[in-house]
DNA sequence: CAACAATACTTGTTCGAACGACTTTCAGCC
DNA sequence: GGCTGAAAGTCGTTCGAACAAGTATTGTTG
């Protein structure tokens, strides 16, 4: 049954729990940004850029398609032509057109971006630190458990293929 | 004791439980927010704008300065101005200068915005359901008092102040 | 094997976000 | 009561995000 609603009740904040949720999620998201992007700023990346510089050390000293870095980054970008452009540019990776077959375009890290993200190291994990260094590690897992549960369906490959994608073992054979 | 690491260890994915956490918080809004960005595109504005809709409606009849407005986005807007121009272009906000200070501009809802919110009641609901509606309100819960927890120490005020900001209430006496 | 479709990027263009400089207005203070 | 500094927005500009269209290459199929 409903309750009569009173002449002057404050008006409700959202409109359904999930909406809360939701709104929730993106206003942490928004917080906890604004603490990285000041730090990848003053070294003139951006942090999506720096993901993008992580998933590539983490496939040395192989190389990934431009799609395949896609895949693995945080957010989709769907202009990862343009951010490779930009890291380019800055000297921090290489672009290569795969051989086997010339549409694909191999991707790895330069030698300054390792050393970029070599030097951002120590600055990064302290700025993890302040960005949840207050949560104690059983609700940092929590945390991490529902937001997983939380998006599970709107992952590509349902719940099995989640992000994060793992890099393929670095014996991995070269598609022929 | 540390477990010497074997030749072929898969990296690890994350460089510190607070890293995952952050980025897992990132990916889970990159996945949700294109659920209603896709909504909302649908009907030429954003998010942003109709959470600055929603925000308007909420303190009708009443207005609110652009900066209070800022004040209550769910992200941080540094760009207000622009984002009531299209608003108002759209003939959805109107903007009338505080004749008490007259640096200050008292923006509102216009019949018309109200009229959009409404038409959109339904699919934001939907919108919501589909975007979170497989989690129990248990788990709900628990996730919106991890973030808030989360983000407890970078909200402007300390914890106190903590978004969400509650509109003034509605007995308030329009500035004369 | 020619034609068609799918892949993997690239390019063009439009729009919003971010940062800073600038204008107007108010509030506090000798 | 004129100065100084802060407050509240506006404007200019640059950059990345998003979407659509285009190009080159490969796989497929009658």
């Amino acid at each position: 049954m409903l309750r009569a609603p009173r002449a002057s009740a404050p008006p409700p904040l959202f409109d359904s729990p999930e909406q809360e949720a939701y709104l929730q999620i993106w206003r942490t998201y928004d917080r906890l940004r604004e603490i990285d992007e000041r730090l990848f700023a003053g070294h003139g990346i951006t942090a999506q850029q720096y993901n993008a510089l992580r998933v590539l050390k983490a496939a040395r000293p192989g190389a990934l398609s431009a799609s395949a870095l896609g895949a693995r980054l945080v957010s989709r970008a769907a202009d990862i032509t343009r951010l490779l452009d930009r890291l380019e540019q800055l000297g921090l990776v290489q672009r290569q057109r795969n051989d086997r077959n010339r549409r694909a375009v191999d991707v790895s890290i330069t030698p300054a971006g390792v050393a970029l993200v070599g030097r951002l190291a120590g600055a990064v994990r302290r700025c993890g630190r302040e960005q949840l260094g207050h949560l104690d590690r059983r609700s940092l897992r929590q945390l991490v458990e529902l937001l997983a549960r939380a998006r599970a369906p709107h992952e590509a490959g349902g719940a099995a293929a989640a992000w994060p994608v793992r890099t393929p073992p670095p014996g991995r054979r070269p598609p022929r």
